[in-house]
DNA sequence: CTGTTAGCGCATTCAA
DNA sequence: TTGAATGCGCTAACAG
């Protein structure tokens, strides 16, 4: 069934080296031998046995690519990208699905995909920063998202702190002075990070202002999406504390905000401003367009991945230290900030 | 530097056979022993290499999905579904991202992945039926989207032509007569395809109801996409056709004319009713909400898993016939349509 | 430039 | 129930 090298070698009358020369290209061959040997490729419709090469290989040139959701918006450009980083340096990417449970990536993590794949880019959600810690190094791994504790991976992400609080100061400079938080979460276990990050950078932006936080204006989610973020506005505007501005943790949170108000009526950025982060295309074709902190998404998938390469390529020696890598960010204001109503 | 199972044997004491045993759990063992092997296991951080085991069990639990982009809507909800399915069934998915370019369709169809995947589910976009047709059958394919000729491989998707003559039939059903759509693709080669289909429909719908098609009331798009959705629609807005309705051949499409009529000052649906098809999260939370044709995309992926797997099964052997299974689809009607303004 | 051979790590015969 | 040998298909040494 199966057409090996060896097939292909008896049928042209040569050896099985020689078929693996013109396989894979990497030694001269004379043109005519070279010639012959395709053609019994060809007859026999032979394919090479990648489960072979690379067992013998060593290596696979399949990377994992472990996210929360892949139909949330934000990882599924930076999937795009990914894969297309991946790609320019021959590797394949397999996705792995965690739906941010604290099992599931603790299983990719440990690497039941043992030997099968050289590297691993991971978004934890989760799991919390000891846990990360505890990766043994037996494969490169490079953390995306919030910033954990030490260990052997890398690390790329914007500073969370600093565009949650250019974020917030954008809606501060508009002279809005009740900024509502659509996206805290309270310290579970879960998604916390991020979010305690931006809230953060919400608070300096208030402190450097001299304004006192306002716990009335923070509305709590689960989890981030759309609905979760029609929610919580939902909330904040029943609750009577009169935001004049929603800084939002993430555009879909966003998206349902600025669904929520123009149920309610509310005009934005007229009545309330809004703004989110994540840059998602969704944003760009609202209404009214989103404002938002866009973060440089093909740096963070190029960088990944080039980190990953790097930490393939020392094979186990001199493990080189973890590096930490910012990447850049840049507020864009649209009209649910900057619009006419 | 590898551990492998003969190393985990020495340190247990016993043959590679027994820790084997262990590790695959598919013999019994004597329960003193595999704690031996286990705690040797342990010791040693023994990963069993899956390569080495697919060459040897001659398959690799992973199937690639090929499809256009990631980072729509559409494609990255299907995607989520796609890897779910196939992990219920204990496979691994592994992306391709094709770009709808038929260069990289053709070299994923022609298993440049040989013997590494299992199967192929791929919605091809550049390929035309001709070609796909040729597939040889090296490996098991399942084809989303387009019905493309017959040939060795399954296929699945909604009926595109009722269930575009279904959208266009309730903006009719609304009193709306002037109905443009956004969406055609002139016969060019890429894409062709779904746009024909829903193209069909269309004027199906109109027949049926005795009115007359009108060319100026169809705007062409390279692609689907939010912007070329809008472009579409300035055009329709311009050209003075006077839509009153408009079926988007997609909802990303959709989104783009929805943004366009609200820059332009026309109220949906009063003005101009919208449709779109796919129903992607974004248009549950736009505003106004979007009517859509919904797909039953859980069942497209279930379904696509399953008749690969089935194709797994048969060994080369009994090649049954191609099946082509039509999945579920229906009408949702949202603001743009049903909505007060 | 081409042929021969040995193993990558595992599962699976056959024996014991 | 466990042990020893064989080969999955390929590539990299090492000849020739």
């Amino acid at each position: 069934m199966a057409v090996r090298l060896q097939d292909v070698a008896k049928q042209a009358g040569v050896s099985v080296k020689t078929v693996s020369n013109v396989v894979t290209g990497h030694v001269h061959v004379a043109p005519a031998t070279r010639e012959r040997v395709q053609a019994a490729i060809d007859i026999l419709g032979y394919r090479p046995n990648l489960s072979a090469r690379n067992l013998r290989h060593g290596r696979s040139g399949l990377i994992a690519l472990a996210l929360p959701e892949l139909d949330s918006p934000y990882f599924a450009e930076l999937a795009r990208f990914v894969v297309q980083a991946a790609e320019e340096h021959g590797l394949t990417v397999l996705i792995d699905q965690t739906d941010g449970l604290a099992d599931r990536e603790r299983l990719v993590m440990a690497g039941f995909r043992s030997h099968l794949i050289d590297g691993l880019i991971m978004s934890p959600v989760g799991l919390g920063p000891t846990e990360i810690a505890e990766h043994d190094g037996h494969i490169p791994l490079v953390l995306l998202g919030e910033k954990v504790g030490a260990g052997s991976a890398d690390h790329i992400a914007i500073d969370n702190v600093a565009a949650a609080r250019e974020a917030t100061e954008h809606l501060l400079a508009l002279g809005r002075r009740r900024v509502g938080v659509v996206g805290n979460q309270a310290d579970s276990p879960a998604g916390s990070g991020v979010a305690r990050l931006r809230r953060q950078g919400y608070e300096q932006a208030l402190q450097w202002r001299g304004i006192a936080a306002d716990p009335t204006l923070i509305a709590d989610v689960p989890t981030f999406g759309r609905k979760q973020g029609a929610d919580a506005t939902a909330r904040l505007l029943d609750s009577g504390a009169r935001p004049d501005a929603l800084f939002c943790f993430n555009d879909i949170l966003a998206l349902g905000a600025l669904r929520m108000l123009a149920e309610r009526g509310l005009r934005v950025p007229s009545d309330v401003a809004v703004i989110g982060m994540d840059d998602i295309e969704d944003g760009r074709w609202s209404t009214p367009t989103l404002s938002t902190i866009v973060p440089d998404k093909v740096e963070i998938a190029r960088c990944a991945v080039e980190m990953l390469l790097n930490r393939m390529g020392i094979t186990g020696a001199m493990p080189s230290p973890a590096r930490d890598v910012r990447a850049g960010f840049a507020l864009v204001a649209r009209e649910s900030t900057f619009g006419r109503t």
